[in-house]
DNA sequence: ATTATCTATAGATCTATAGATAATGC
DNA sequence: ATTATCTATAGATCTATAGATAATGC
């Protein structure tokens, strides 16, 4: 018999297991089979611990959720200029998908969303909530003159969160060959730039 | 027997109904069954048409980058204000995603590329093409000093790159909810007004 | 005669369960 | 005594093949 270990430990190594597998093969490959070796148990070990596959995703969910909103709130304690905030929690966001690809693939995977519509919810109130905390940075960038007031701070947040995401796209697409956190500031310092000089 | 057909139209009805079935389910729940039952033969007879699964991926990923450049090449035609062609070609590449949303998800599809390299391959030269047509207009309108100087073609064209896939994950994530070219072009029109007045 | 389609089925996976076994903690 | 792990296996899918059957086109 292998190492023994309490459940709340083997749950949390079956979770990052998991993580690895989704950023290494994509959500649909990572079968059982796959994260109990990855974990050093047998395949019927992990229902041991997730009474059934559908667990485990809502647990993987908790845990990418969890993390973003630490990552959030770590870097939008409200210090400096008004637009060094956004860059901070931007340049949080892109470090944390690229310091954990499985979340794009995740947050994307169609078939786990249409599999597992507690799953899309989850990620989508995600989504909807880095919105809100954008907005309300847009919005006090726009209040000390930084940024345009003719455009909703809703506007600017979605053309900031369309960056990360879109960008993370390509950055899949291309195998992962280039340094998406880097990549991201240097576009993010064009665009704020611009929309600096756009007042 | 059932309607009997020439192997060029079956093969075509296969390819649609497998872009139909990604969209709705996302790639990995796309099955041999499921596309025979959409197009009205047995699961064996996809067989006939496609020798491998595999090779049934490939024709797909044939459409769509065949169409794509189909579209591009109709909106890029050189004519009127420098900065109206990179709306077309937007515009267009919108549309195209929100007609077919199978695109996106076959793009992003992490599982299908690791699977799949030369999918992977053709969906990214695809991307470096759309890339390239970007530069290429972002430099022209650059030349006639509609665009900022100081920011390389470039970059120019992979913030505008960035839109339609980053806009494209969150409307896939909320469900398809909103519209997709609509606010697109919202957007668009906000960056590149943005843009202009930053030269 | 050619070829698109069907029936039947092999073989590979993958999730999940049942019951035995052994390590942990009181 | 509790509980994490293992072995064995059922049952559901899914891809792919073999061989029979019938429609099409010369």
């Amino acid at each position: 018999m292998g190492i023994r270990k309490n459940s709340a430990d083997r749950k949390a190594e079956i979770v990052a297991a998991t993580l690895v597998l989704v950023a290494e093969m994509g959500p649909e490959c990572v079968t059982t089979q796959a994260v109990a070796s990855r974990v050093g148990i047998t395949q019927a070990g992990v229902f041991r611990h997730y009474p059934a596959k559908r667990d485990l995703w809502l647990a993987v969910a908790d845990w990418v959720v969890a993390e973003a909103q630490r990552n959030w709130a770590e870097a939008c304690k409200p210090e400096g200029h008004p637009v060094a905030g956004i860059k901070r929690v931007m340049k949080a966001h892109l470090q944390f998908i690229q310091d954990t690809p499985a979340i794009h693939s995740l947050i994307f995977s169609r078939e786990l969303h249409t599999k597992n519509e507690e799953l899309r919810q989850a990620f989508h109130s995600m989504a909807t909530n880095f919105h809100a905390l954008l907005t309300d940075l847009a919005r006090q960038a726009q209040a000390a003159g930084y940024l345009p007031g003719n455009v909703s701070p809703q506007e600017i947040a979605r053309l900031l969160l369309v960056l990360p995401s879109g960008l993370a796209t390509q950055w899949s697409l291309s195998g992962r060959s280039f340094n998406l956190a880097g990549e991201g500031e240097r576009l993010l310092e064009i665009l704020l730039d611009c929309l600096h000089k756009a007042r």
